[in-house]
Parts: C-alpha cells; sequence; structure tokens
DNA sequence: ATTAAAGTAGACAGATCTGTATCGTTCGTC
DNA sequence: GACGAACGATACAGATCTGTCTACTTTAAT
C-alpha cells in the first residue's frame, strides 16, 4: 500500500469511528487497531489527533457535496427540480446504517471554540453547502436566490438533526414538502 | 446549604461547563472543582457520571420549555401569535453568551448509542417540543396541527444548528419569516 | 543493488479519567 | 445536646489517553 492510500486508509477507518463513537470517544489507539497501521505511521501522517479529525472533516466534505452534485444531477435534469432533489439525497443518507448525524455539528459539540479548526472545518462545510442551494437556486431563476438557498438550509439542518434523535428517515420528505411551499411562485 | 440544593447546584454548575465545553471533555473533577463540591458528595448524589449527564439534560428540557412558554405566553396574547414567537425566543437564546448549540443534539452526538440515557433524553425532548408546536397550532386553528408542528420543528432545529455554527443570531428572524410562509392560509 | 524514506511493533512517559476508600468534621433533627 | 446522615479533603486504584522513543524491517526509486 502506497504512502497515500495508506493515509487514505487511516482517514475511512477514522470516519467511521468517529461518526459512530464520536470524536473523543474515540481513541487514536482504536484508530491503529481497526487499520492495522503502526502508531508511529499515524502520528508521521497526522502530527495530533486533531489534525486526524480535521483531516477527517474535509474528506467528508468533499464526499458530501461531490455525491449531492451527483446525486441531484442524476436525479433531476431540469433546473427547477434539482433543490426539491437534494431532500431526496438526504432521505437516502438517512435509510443507511451509518447515519449519525451531521459530523459537522457534532464536531462542533465537541470542539466548541470557535478558533478551533475542527470547528472552523464545520464552518467552512456549512457555507460551502449554502453556496450549493444558491447556486440552484439561482440557476432555478429565483428572485431572491441568497434568502430561498438559507430557507432551503434551515430545512435540510433541521431535517438531519431530527432524522438522528428521531431515528424516522422520513422526515426528509416532509422538508422537502415544507420546501415546495417556500419555493412555490 | 441543604441537600436539594447542593445537588441542584451541582447540575447548575455540569450544565454550565457541559454545555461549554462537551460532555466526554469535561471531567468529575472540574465539575467539583467549580462547584466547590467534595468528590464524595456528588458521587453520592449522582452513582456515576452518566446520571449527572441526564440530570443536567433533564434539568435544561424542564427549564427550557417553561421558559419558552413564558415568553410565547408574555409576548403573543393571540393564539394565531403564539408560534410565529417562539423564533423570537430562539433569538434571544441565540443572542446570549450561553449559546453553544442544542445540547441535546450535542449530547446525542458523543453518546451515539440509541439506548443510551443520554441519548433518550433528548429523544423525549424533541418529543416534548413537537407536542408544544402542535398545541399552539392546533391552538390556533390550523387544518393540520400535527403535519404544521413538524415543519415549524424542522425550522428550529435547522435555526439551532446554523446559529450554532455560523454564530450569527438573526438567522432566527430568517426562520420565523420562513415559518411565516407555512403559516399563510 | 544501494540507500533513504516509510512502516511495524511495542515499550514508555506523563497526564487524566472514573469511581472507591478512608476518616475526621459539620450539620440537621429529634 | 445527642445521634446519624451528609459533607469535605484527599489518597488511591485501575484504566485509558495522547504522544514519543527505540530498534528492526520493508519498500521504492535511483
Amino acid at each position: 500500500m502506497k504512502r497515500a492510500d495508506k493515509q487514505r486508509h487511516l482517514v475511512d477507518v477514522a470516519t467511521e469511528l468517529f461518526n459512530r463513537f464520536g470524536y473523543r470517544a474515540v481513541g487514536i489507539d482504536q484508530v491503529i487497531a481497526e487499520s492495522g497501521v503502526a502508531k508511529t505511521t499515524l502520528y508521521r501522517h497526522f502530527p495530533s489527533k486533531e489534525d486526524l479529525i480535521v483531516a477527517v472533516l474535509e474528506g467528508i466534505d468533499e464526499a458530501f457535496r461531490e455525491a449531492m452534485r451527483n446525486y441531484v444531477d442524476g436525479k433531476a435534469k431540469r433546473l427547477e427540480d434539482k433543490l426539491p432533489a437534494t431532500f431526496d439525497f438526504l432521505a437516502d443518507w438517512f435509510d443507511g446504517d451509518d447515519f449519525y448525524g451531521c459530523p459537522f455539528i457534532n464536531a462542533a459539540g465537541e470542539y466548541g471554540d470557535r478558533s478551533n479548526p475542527v470547528f472552523q472545518a464545520a464552518v467552512l462545510h456549512k457555507r460551502l453547502m449554502v453556496a450549493y442551494f444558491e447556486e440552484l437556486a439561482r440557476g432555478a431563476g429565483f428572485s431572491k436566490p441568497k434568502q430561498l438557498a438559507e430557507e432551503i438550509n434551515l430545512l435540510h439542518e433541521g431535517a438531519i438533526a431530527v432524522a438522528h434523535i428521531t431515528g424516522d428517515a422520513t422526515v426528509a420528505l416532509k422538508a422537502k414538502q415544507a420546501a415546495s411551499k417556500l419555493l412555490s411562485r
């Protein structure tokens, strides 16, 4: 396994563990045991646990946004259908067995200091999500794309939180329904 | 200080610390140092840290729902004004310097096992919140109070998450505006 | 094939965590 | 005022945490 592959493998394993059990709850020893990598190797790639967490969040951010883009573009061809389709993507996510709430919200809850790089990674992700919604709203020709994007984002975040706590994945469709009322013109 | 007072004091101190720094990040030693109570005393009142956390969450749940009720009843006299007023309550909460996101979401993120009493405390709180919204929606005479309550709840949860990450308290008012579109008939 | 970087394995330091045990003191109640 | 429960202070056990260090082995590229 090449160096880059090992780094990705470490991030993958850490992602799964952090999401499932929490960031502070999972120790470095657990990550190396699960990934079959020596402790020295982990600390060569990531000088501290915090660096690993940031790498995990950056990886999730990229993967998540790309997956959503692909899903939406594949499912909704017309520009005005893309924004609603984002909620179907949520529904799929919630239905999976690897859904433990929003990794960024959870991370921000554990590393509450706003200046912490972990928190900042969450800030960045959320900013990029709203930017994506705005891009979709603008593409669909809405008159106030920024405002609409923020409202859609509220429903997204709400759906994630509610789905996490209640375990009810259908909340994504309820959010979609609510969004359709905001999208009507 | 009487026994009951000490117990409440412990919960108060733990509430502040857990909210600010996270549940796993704060140790028992920190709680007793801050509250000026002996370790023996804490463990007499709460057999384990988990019991303390649950007590903290139950306390927050009660205080939060009562505070919201009082705020809403004081601010909105007409029944149809109460649901929008809940967002003004959020705005006040976000503006305070003791806002670190939703304590229940954060707790559920750290204690991800659904069967864990900590998680269950979060489930209960969220259920009671939706029940309150439904009560308000029913009082205002909406035709589908349950559905409306769930939609309002989505905006609430979304506003809490967004306010936490962005630090922008005005999101409460944007959520209120979005809610007004759902409330129009 | 040689060489430098990277990986493995595991001991280790030092801090911190939860929870218990000890024991003397204080407090509330009868 | 006496008595039992609660409290304070602190040592302690045992586990676990992050991060470092050492010594040996594998790998990849020249």
